[in-house]
DNA sequence: ATAATAGTGTCTCTCAGACAGTATGTG
DNA sequence: CACATACTGTCTGAGAGACACTATTAT
């Protein structure tokens, strides 16, 4: 059931909710905070945003803004998204992450901060200008922007770094029993497109001959549209589009499982 | 890096965050609510308060409360977690699960909510005094809340009957790939018992001679303890304790998965 | 022809499902 | 004794890792 229809049961509680004082309680700001991924250029991508005011003013930042009273968390992770990149529809995926909240965490006030992972293939996205309160926004390499001792990123601002992180465990854990890879290229794509999305995901090199199986042999996964192409030289390669499947059974784990 | 030690760079920047008013972004309630599993007399279920005052009063709902802005989300969930069931030290495991925020979830005013789920072991719950804002608290069996066609019991308040959902989903699908399950038995404890649980948690039988040979050849699940107990008529019993790992490899999966 | 890439087929090992048989207790 | 439960071992089929081979294009 949801809370949404909620009527009270008689005058007493009519009373109450009236009367009722919100004020009393510990208010904190809500935000949202989004972790877009895609990959460029072969190289797995973040959307950062450049903060043009204080605090943490210059640095880069995951976008995000405050959830309004009256939409979803899933409204609002959308709209922030859309308002950020200019993307309407979402050819791709976009779900809750992890709600970080300790103190201190942003100096202004306390703030809640609901966040979301999204990923979508490069060419749904279609400007890229820069919002509001952002002087800038752009695609840095995830390597780059986390392990990246070569040239020194500056780290990202408030927690940011944690969140992305999470993100990215969050993406790779789900690349093994979900078909979100696909979410990654854009239609149609060969094999090898998605070969080289887990590859680059999880830093790893996969045998083509073995992927190519578990992935036509996964109903679901892909489906084939007939046609082919010729890229480069080599055979002609065949197309897919995504299946309609959402997860894999069995999935496909990763190499080299740490832990046990 | 932790946003925790953050410090303004310039005089401009502390007299911003000085002057800062927090009252023109819009405040909403953040809570934490917590989805309790335990398995009693051989049933899954979770801890209910029944609401002492309006909205939604004399129902039950999931414990929680608001978080204070001086402790972080694990330890508000902790704390109203104590504060309901007298735990102290936890012999068991709790970890966030997801946020809630539709608008109008709350008739009182906006609030947001980010929900845990814990499990233990029932004997490590001492007491269950009710607490203040709380005229009643006991588990319930899962089953009787969800499904329950039988005894007619009153749908949970606000949101929580789609929080309980997506708790046991978490718990069922971490079942597969965690070695999560000892959390709900005691030491020491068998390889039955700890079937038993699996089995109520996924709502199927195992078969008890495979089930035995996946947790014993699997590392860090259980580390046996050398003591047998004798246990009605049979063979006497093997005794274990958890064993160290946090996952399986490759994981144990669910009979009957239902997609793709 | 040569290089390069796509696609096919095969062998082997691991592991899960199914199930027979043995061991050791209680009534 | 019968009976119940714990524990051991075997067979089989699905599926992943490794790798040889064929097909088709550009240069």
């Amino acid at each position: 059931m949801s809370a949404n229809d909620y009527t009270p049961e008689s005058d007493e509680e009519r009373d109450f909710l009236a009367s009722y004082d919100p004020t009393k309680f510990p208010a904190v700001g809500v935000t949202v905070d989004i972790v877009l991924l895609t990959v460029r250029q072969g190289r797995l991508s973040v959307l950062l945003v450049q903060r043009g005011g204080y605090p943490y003013k210059g640095m880069w930042a995951l976008p995000g803004g405050f959830k309004n009273p009256d939409e979803t968390l899933d409204q609002a992770a959308a709209r922030e998204l859309m308002e950020e990149t200019g993307v309407t529809e979402l050819e791709g995926h976009l779900e809750q992450l992890k709600t970080y909240g300790d103190p201190g965490r942003d100096p202004r006030m306390p703030v809640v901060s609901v966040a979301y992972v999204g990923m979508m293939p490069e060419a749904s996205i279609p400007s890229l200008a820069a919002g509001s309160d952002a002087s800038a926004a752009r695609f840095w390499p995830v390597g780059d922007v986390l392990g990246g001792t070569e040239g020194d990123q500056p780290p990202l601002a408030f927690d940011h770094e944690d969140i992305l992180r999470d993100g990215l465990e969050r993406v790779r854990a789900k690349f093994e029993y979900t078909t979100l890879a696909t979410s990654f290229v854009e239609e149609p794509f060969t094999v090898a497109d998605l070969r080289r999305v887990y590859e680059e995901v999880w830093g790893v090199e996969l045998e083509p001959r073995n992927f190519r199986r578990k992935v036509l042999k996964t109903d679901g996964f892909v489906t084939p549209t007939g046609d082919t192409v010729n890229v480069g030289r080599g055979k002609p390669v065949e197309l897919y589009r995504r299946g309609g499947g959402a997860t894999l059974h069995p999935p496909m784990l990763r190499p080299d499982p740490e832990g046990s």
